[in-house]
RNA sequence: GGGUGAUUAGCUCAUUUGGCUAGAGCGCCUCAUUGACGUUGAGGAGGUGAGAGGUUCGAAUCCUCUAUCGCCCACCA
């Protein structure tokens, strides 16, 4: 075996990845306990961000620790057809051309977008091979596949029957950029400062006017009513008048509606059904006309020609111009609202009444309410679920139908003769469609992406059809980000319990956000947009997903670290020429088996290995993450390197050390797959591969020779801190009394400590300074002189232990401590303030000595 | 307007039912070294845990208040 010095991880990723690909190591064992994990489907037309990276690499560590513990194990791929998402780019694309969605059918665009689509979804699936995924790629599912359509059609149709959907007219959120509804979920809100004006509507003698309030006056057009509250005395003799809508040529009542807030601006609201949510409210209960003045495409229309066609603000302005022409205007105020955004494009969206398909939620979200009370479904953070359960209980019916054509069409026909007769029917390849003599006419809105995508998990696994998979739902963790928690997870958890009947899965791990290495959000228009591709070319995948997932802990947002990047780096490195020196100690063909211990450091390792394997199964059925590639980290470079192999230096045995460099490797691959199974390919009596290899299991030992290498190591430790600490570069003699521990490890002491000493020498006449490690017997051969300069340092020593010892003789001494903490802990603080003693003895005698010799 | 999270070492962050001397990575300081690894080794410095008060034998952790920053939700014209 001849590997180079450094690990080189370009060298290896794209073979070893290729390697388990082609043994079909990924695909379900078909033997032991089935645990899945769905990949929440990436769009099929992007690159993976960096958010997708740290996803990977939680899900795929807790996908292999699995695999390996015996687990039939189920990665599942997707892609997703991201319906708005990757419209709005083809849009853009279309542009370019010139050319507009109109321009083009339903069908004509579907193909194109597919095409377009077609040309990218390569491109995420190699990433995601990259960042070492172990997805079963064979399983993989786009979420516009036959059976995602087929399953959503049965879902609709399934909800329509039960009552649950319906199709109305209502204000809905319209972006007129992108010319589509959205849901509730889908706009942004943000507070900003803007005027509220107050108008003056003249009564119809002229005698009097009622002044409204509004912030925003173009809609005054489309105003049929004023409200006022009914009990307030300015107003009251005005309820059931007429007033003047000035500009307008038009008559409209003053109405009362407890809605009104009689100490907000002047106490009268106007009235416009179609452009407001709570005036349509008002104008349901008054039976009020609507008048639509702002058009879908944002423009003014139904209004007086001088305003007509008019972007929105662009009236306003004209309207508030011809209102103080006609002395109407009646002052302003300045006020912060929130106002509704285009979360894609930032156009401000408009309320706007239109026909659309709607699911009733509240009975759906009523069923997750109790089963997230009833605890029966598990949040990571915990904290998150409250928010979840306020969601719940607050949801609207949720809008499904999008004016784009890049989705599932929504399998609806209206019969022409009769706008209000609507039926189910999945012919949607067809324009019109004839039942019983009559002709219907088919819906042109497809889907929104999430009613799909909420039906994922029962989806992927083919659980309605009883497949292969089926076994695999519910899955057990779904692991996402935390922004995703309304517009999927509660759908997932809605749509899911309705269709089958149980959780679609048993835990919800949410990680946070990764920020820049400030903390600043990443966007592409700030420039600080990491890419997860970069990072695993530059330092190798490996490396990237260990220091993303470093420190972090569930549900935080978190700024991204290159340095821990560096260190994931350095441990694939480390790991790596722990590996070639270990092959290089080794036999040829030597055969693993069970370690028998010999030395203490045998023992030791062993014990030190065990832990480490109980911790990560600990930290990991926790989902804590960064704890137990933190356990893996130090295992190897403060256990392995830095104590074993040192040590086996001195004292080797093959068998030990053979099984520490096995357990190493199998309890790092799930955090550094790559490196760990290169390594594994090097050793020569492995067939199977470490993706499939067993989780290791627990090792006997003798405890008390390995507390006995815990107290060498002290040892060791204060030999190493005092020669440093000892004035000029010379090196002592050692001296050791009667001290069978040092006397029976003099090689592995030797060795240890060997570059801060001359020799290490039995004496049965002490002298010198004095090792203040427990129990030992060990002195410095120093002289008075030296003593004397060194004193300074035994006195900054003496002090600290002093007063270590002092807080300690504190808290033994309090009765309530000693009744009310537990033994076990009293008793620690009492074996520590004996160590500290004697220390202290140890330092005072070395101090004696230097002032008897003064 | 309503929630919610954060504030810990120079930087980025851990610390899960309150209990070892509050930890890690990177950075910093000293020293070392040609064969496992400089992507190294040994040692070290560095924290009144935002501030104030409270509960407790014991608080970074629980409670109250204050300050600053962030995020989410939200149909008050």
């Amino acid at each position: 075996m001849n590997l180079p010095k450094t690990y080189q991880p370009d060298q290896y990723e794209p073979n070893i990845y290729g390697l388990w690909e082609t043994s079909n190591s990924f695909r379900p064992s078909g033997v032991g306990e089935p645990y899945s994990i769905i990949l929440p489907p990436p769009n099929a037309n992007g690159n993976l961000h960096i958010g997708h990276g740290l996803t990977v690499a939680l899900q795929d560590t807790l996908v292999r620790w699995q695999r390996m513990k015996g687990k039939d194990t189920l990665y599942l791929p997707g892609a997703d057809h991201a319906g708005f998402e990757t419209w709005v780019v083809y849009e853009k694309e279309l542009q370019k051309q010139g050319k507009s969605r109109f321009d083009f059918s339903r069908e004509q665009l579907y193909s194109k977008v597919w095409d377009f689509v077609d040309k990218q979804r390569g491109n995420m699936e190699l990433q995601l091979r990259a960042l070492g995924a172990s997805l079963s790629w064979e399983h993989m599912v786009f979420t516009l596949d036959e059976k995602v359509v087929q399953t959503t059609y049965n879902t609709f149709k399934q909800l329509w029957d039960k009552g649950l959907i319906y199709r109305g007219e209502k204000m809905v959120n319209y972006c007129t950029t992108h010319q589509t509804g959205f849901a509730d979920i889908e706009i942004n809100h943000k507070n900003e400062k803007s005027k509220l004006w107050k108008i003056a509507y003249p009564s119809l003698d002229k005698v009097t006017e009622i002044i409204v309030a509004t912030t925003r006056p173009e809609t005054m057009l489309g105003d049929v009513a004023v409200a006022v509250h009914p009990d307030d005395e300015r107003y009251k003799h005005l309820i059931g008048t007429t007033v003047q809508l000035p500009l307008a040529d038009r008559e409209i009542p003053v109405i009362a509606d407890e809605y009104v807030d009689p100490n907000f601006g002047t106490g009268a609201v106007k009235i416009t059904p179609a452009h407001d949510p709570n005036d349509f409210e008002i104008g349901e209960r008054h039976n009020l006309p609507r008048i639509q003045v702002i058009g879908f495409d944002g423009k003014m229309t139904n209004v007086p020609s001088q305003f007509a066609g008019l972007e929105v603000l662009d009236a306003r302005k004209r309207i508030l111009a011809a209102l103080e022409a006609a002395d109407f205007r009646r002052g302003e105020e300045t006020l912060e609202n929130s106002i509704a955004h285009c979360y894609k494009c930032n156009t401000i969206i408009q309320p706007l009444v239109k026909d659309q398909w709607f699911l009733k939620t509240q009975p759906l979200a009523k069923r997750v309410i109790d089963i997230i009370n009833s605890g029966e479904v598990k949040f990571y953070p915990e904290s998150r679920t409250k928010a979840l359960l306020y969601y719940l209980e607050n949801l609207r019916d949720w809008n499904l139908s999008r004016q784009i054509a890049w989705g599932i069409p929504i399998p609806a026909f209206q019969n022409t003769a009769d706008a209000n007769d609507w039926v189910f029917d999945t012919r949607v390849d067809q324009k019109s469609i004839e039942i019983d003599g009559k002709v219907y006419r088919r819906e042109e809105d497809t889907f929104d992406t999430w009613f799909s995508s909420g039906q994922w998990p029962f989806i992927t696994t083919d659980f309605l059809d009883g497949g292969e998979l089926s076994r695999f739902y519910p899955s057990n963790v779904m692991e996402t980000g935390h922004d995703i928690l309304y517009p999927w997870v509660s759908r997932m958890l809605m749509l899911g319990l309705e269709v089958t009947d149980k959780l679609p899965f048993k835990d919800v791990y949410l990680h946070g956000l990764v920020n820049d290495a400030h903390g600043k959000k990443m966007s592409k228009s700030k420039g600080n947009v990491i890419n997860p591709m970069d990072m695993v070319s530059k330092y190798g995948s490996d490396a990237f997903r260990m220091g993303i997932m470093a420190s972090r802990s569930a549900g935080q947002d978190q700024a991204f670290s290159e340095a821990k990047v560096i260190a994931g780096r350095n441990f694939c490195n480390k790991l790596w020429n722990t590996a070639r020196f270990i092959e290089s100690k080794l036999l040829d063909m030597y055969k693993s088996s069970e370690p028998t211990p010999i030395s203490l450091a045998d023992h030791w390792i062993i014990r030190e290995l065990n832990n480490s394997i109980k911790s990560i199964d600990e930290l990991l059925s926790q989902y804590r993450f960064a704890e137990a590639a933190e356990v893996v980290y130090h295992s190897l470079w403060d256990n392995l390197a830095d104590w074993y192999i040192e040590s086996s230096k001195a004292e080797l045995n093959h068998d030990v050390l053979v099984w520490a460099l096995d357990v190493t490797l199998r309890i790092s691959h799930p955090f550094a797959p790559f490196v760990t199974e290169t390594i594994w390919q090097t050793l020569p009596w492995y067939n199977e591969q470490l993706i499939i290899a067993d989780w290791p299991t627990h090792v006997n030992f003798d405890e008390i020779s390995a507390s006995q290498f815990d107290r060498l190591k002290n040892f060791i430790t204060e030999v190493r801190f005092v020669a440093n600490e000892l004035p000029g570069n010379e090196k002592y003699d050692l001296l050791y009394g009667n001290d069978s521990l040092i006397s029976e490890n003099l090689e592995l002491v030797k060795h240890l400590v060997g570059f801060y000493i001359k020799s290490i020498d039995h004496t049965d006449q002490p002298r010198g300074l004095r090792i203040a490690s427990e129990g030992r017997e060990v002195w410095f051969d120093i002289d008075k002189n030296t003593l004397n300069d060194h004193q300074s340092n035994l006195e900054v020593r003496l002090s600290k232990e002093h007063f270590r010892a002092k807080s300690l003789r504190k808290r033994l001494e309090n009765s309530s401590y000693i009744e009310k903490a537990p033994p076990q802990l009293v008793e620690e603080s009492q074996k520590e303030l004996r160590e500290i003693t004697e220390r202290i003895n140890k330092l005072q005698e070395e101090l004696k000595v230097i002032d008897s010799s003064n």
